[in-house]
DNA sequence: ATCGTAGATCTTGCATGCAACTATGCATGC
DNA sequence: GCATGCATAGTTGCATGCAAGATCTACGAT
């Protein structure tokens, strides 16, 4: 994988540009050349290319030969399609977790602590933290099931997902205290070992982001 | 997406090198530099460099900077990591099918048709054809699912099991007709909209494959 | 014999230049 | 008015060159 320091100028250039779209500065079907990106930057073209032809990978990011790069628009079902599969791999995460025994002590101090700090943002109603939050909370999840491929592809969901929430707007700070109790019964299934209580509670969780979106 | 015709070398020198990988001509752990790939398709180092980016991204290949790329070796739990992933997004996929009010006409006989070359490679005990009827079976009923996201995932988690094959060894040609059986019931449990069973038999479909390796 | 160090060699990261291709605007002919 | 051809500008694809970092080797000091 590539540093994860800005160092690297194509590095900074995949992340500038990733930004750029996942916040809905460039929106859909929008232009983009690699030149904008290298004045912006102040680098050459060599780096900008090879971040396009990575966001291209993402599909964040459609070229076309010689004739440029546009802003993939978020396509109409996008939050359904990336929600879905985001179930489907945390789920299967879930299942290996309790097959392989339950989670280990250490995934859940890590829960726990993660879920004090959700109370905390919770209540103060900051939103942003909140989801950051949010985000640790499943991945852990996914991350505890020692699945890599899973981690992998999880990973690139929540980009979507960040961008989806940039565009649709976000989420209202009164249902915070409800996905809260939905984090706290998940982790509750995790520990009774109960892979498909936990799937249950999970597709109703999913539901209420579905609806938010 | 990048364009699939061969014509840009950065292309060739992915698919080239991806291949090495998949076939297992470049085994895990061994170093690999730019300047071979260069050598050997008479281009200069830049589509190289970008081919390698590539495979990085899809964790074929790691790169460290100015040290070099090795290739990834096969992970232990790689067969059940791939197998499992796979698992999820075509159970989740009938059951969008299903959900949306079963297969369209049109899948229905590709899918039937595809049954047919299975039969046919199964009588002739052609296991190239059929393994390869077989990912495009699978491929098919997560295409009809209409999630692109999921038929991304898939194609990559192909490409792994591919590697898979080459390394641990192939099917045994008297298996075909037990994969082709199930293959079978899958599509009755598609027609009878029955999600759930169609997640039971993949299960145990898997399952064998999973032995197999 | 062992350790450390300097030099050589290998590797990639990036800037630059050129060529090929695409799209656009405009003049031309009908 | 409308289609056609051409010049032009804009874009990327790739080769090349240089520099920086990493690794290996040889040699000398201890």
């Amino acid at each position: 994988m590539a540093d994860k320091a800005a160092a690297l100028a194509a590095e900074r250039a995949y992340l500038y540009t990733k930004d750029l779209i996942l916040r809905g500065e460039l929106s859909g079907g929008q232009l983009i050349s690699e030149g904008r990106i290298c004045g912006e930057l102040g680098v050459s073209r060599t780096p900008v290319h090879e971040a396009f032809l990575r966001l291209d990978t993402e599909r964040l990011l459609a070229l076309s030969s010689r004739k440029g790069a546009v802003v993939l628009p978020v396509a109409p079902q996008e939050a359904r399609d990336v929600l879905e599969t985001r179930e489907a791999i945390e789920s299967t995460a879930a299942r290996r977790v309790v097959a392989d025994g339950g989670p280990a002590q250490e995934v859940l101090s890590r829960l726990r602590a993660n879920l004090e700090r959700q109370e905390e943002y919770a209540g103060a109603a900051d939103v942003e933290a909140f989801v950051e939050a949010d985000e640790e909370f499943h991945s852990s999840v996914v991350a505890a099931s020692g699945n890599p491929i899973a981690v992998h592809f999880f990973g690139l969901l929540r980009d979507r997902q960040q961008r989806l929430r940039h565009q649709l707007l976000g989420i209202r700070p009164g249902h915070l205290a409800v996905v809260l109790d939905d984090h706290r019964r998940l982790v509750d299934r995790l520990r009774a070992l109960d892979a498909e209580g936990y799937a249950g509670v999970l597709s109703v969780h999913v539901a209420r982001h579905q609806g938010a979106l």
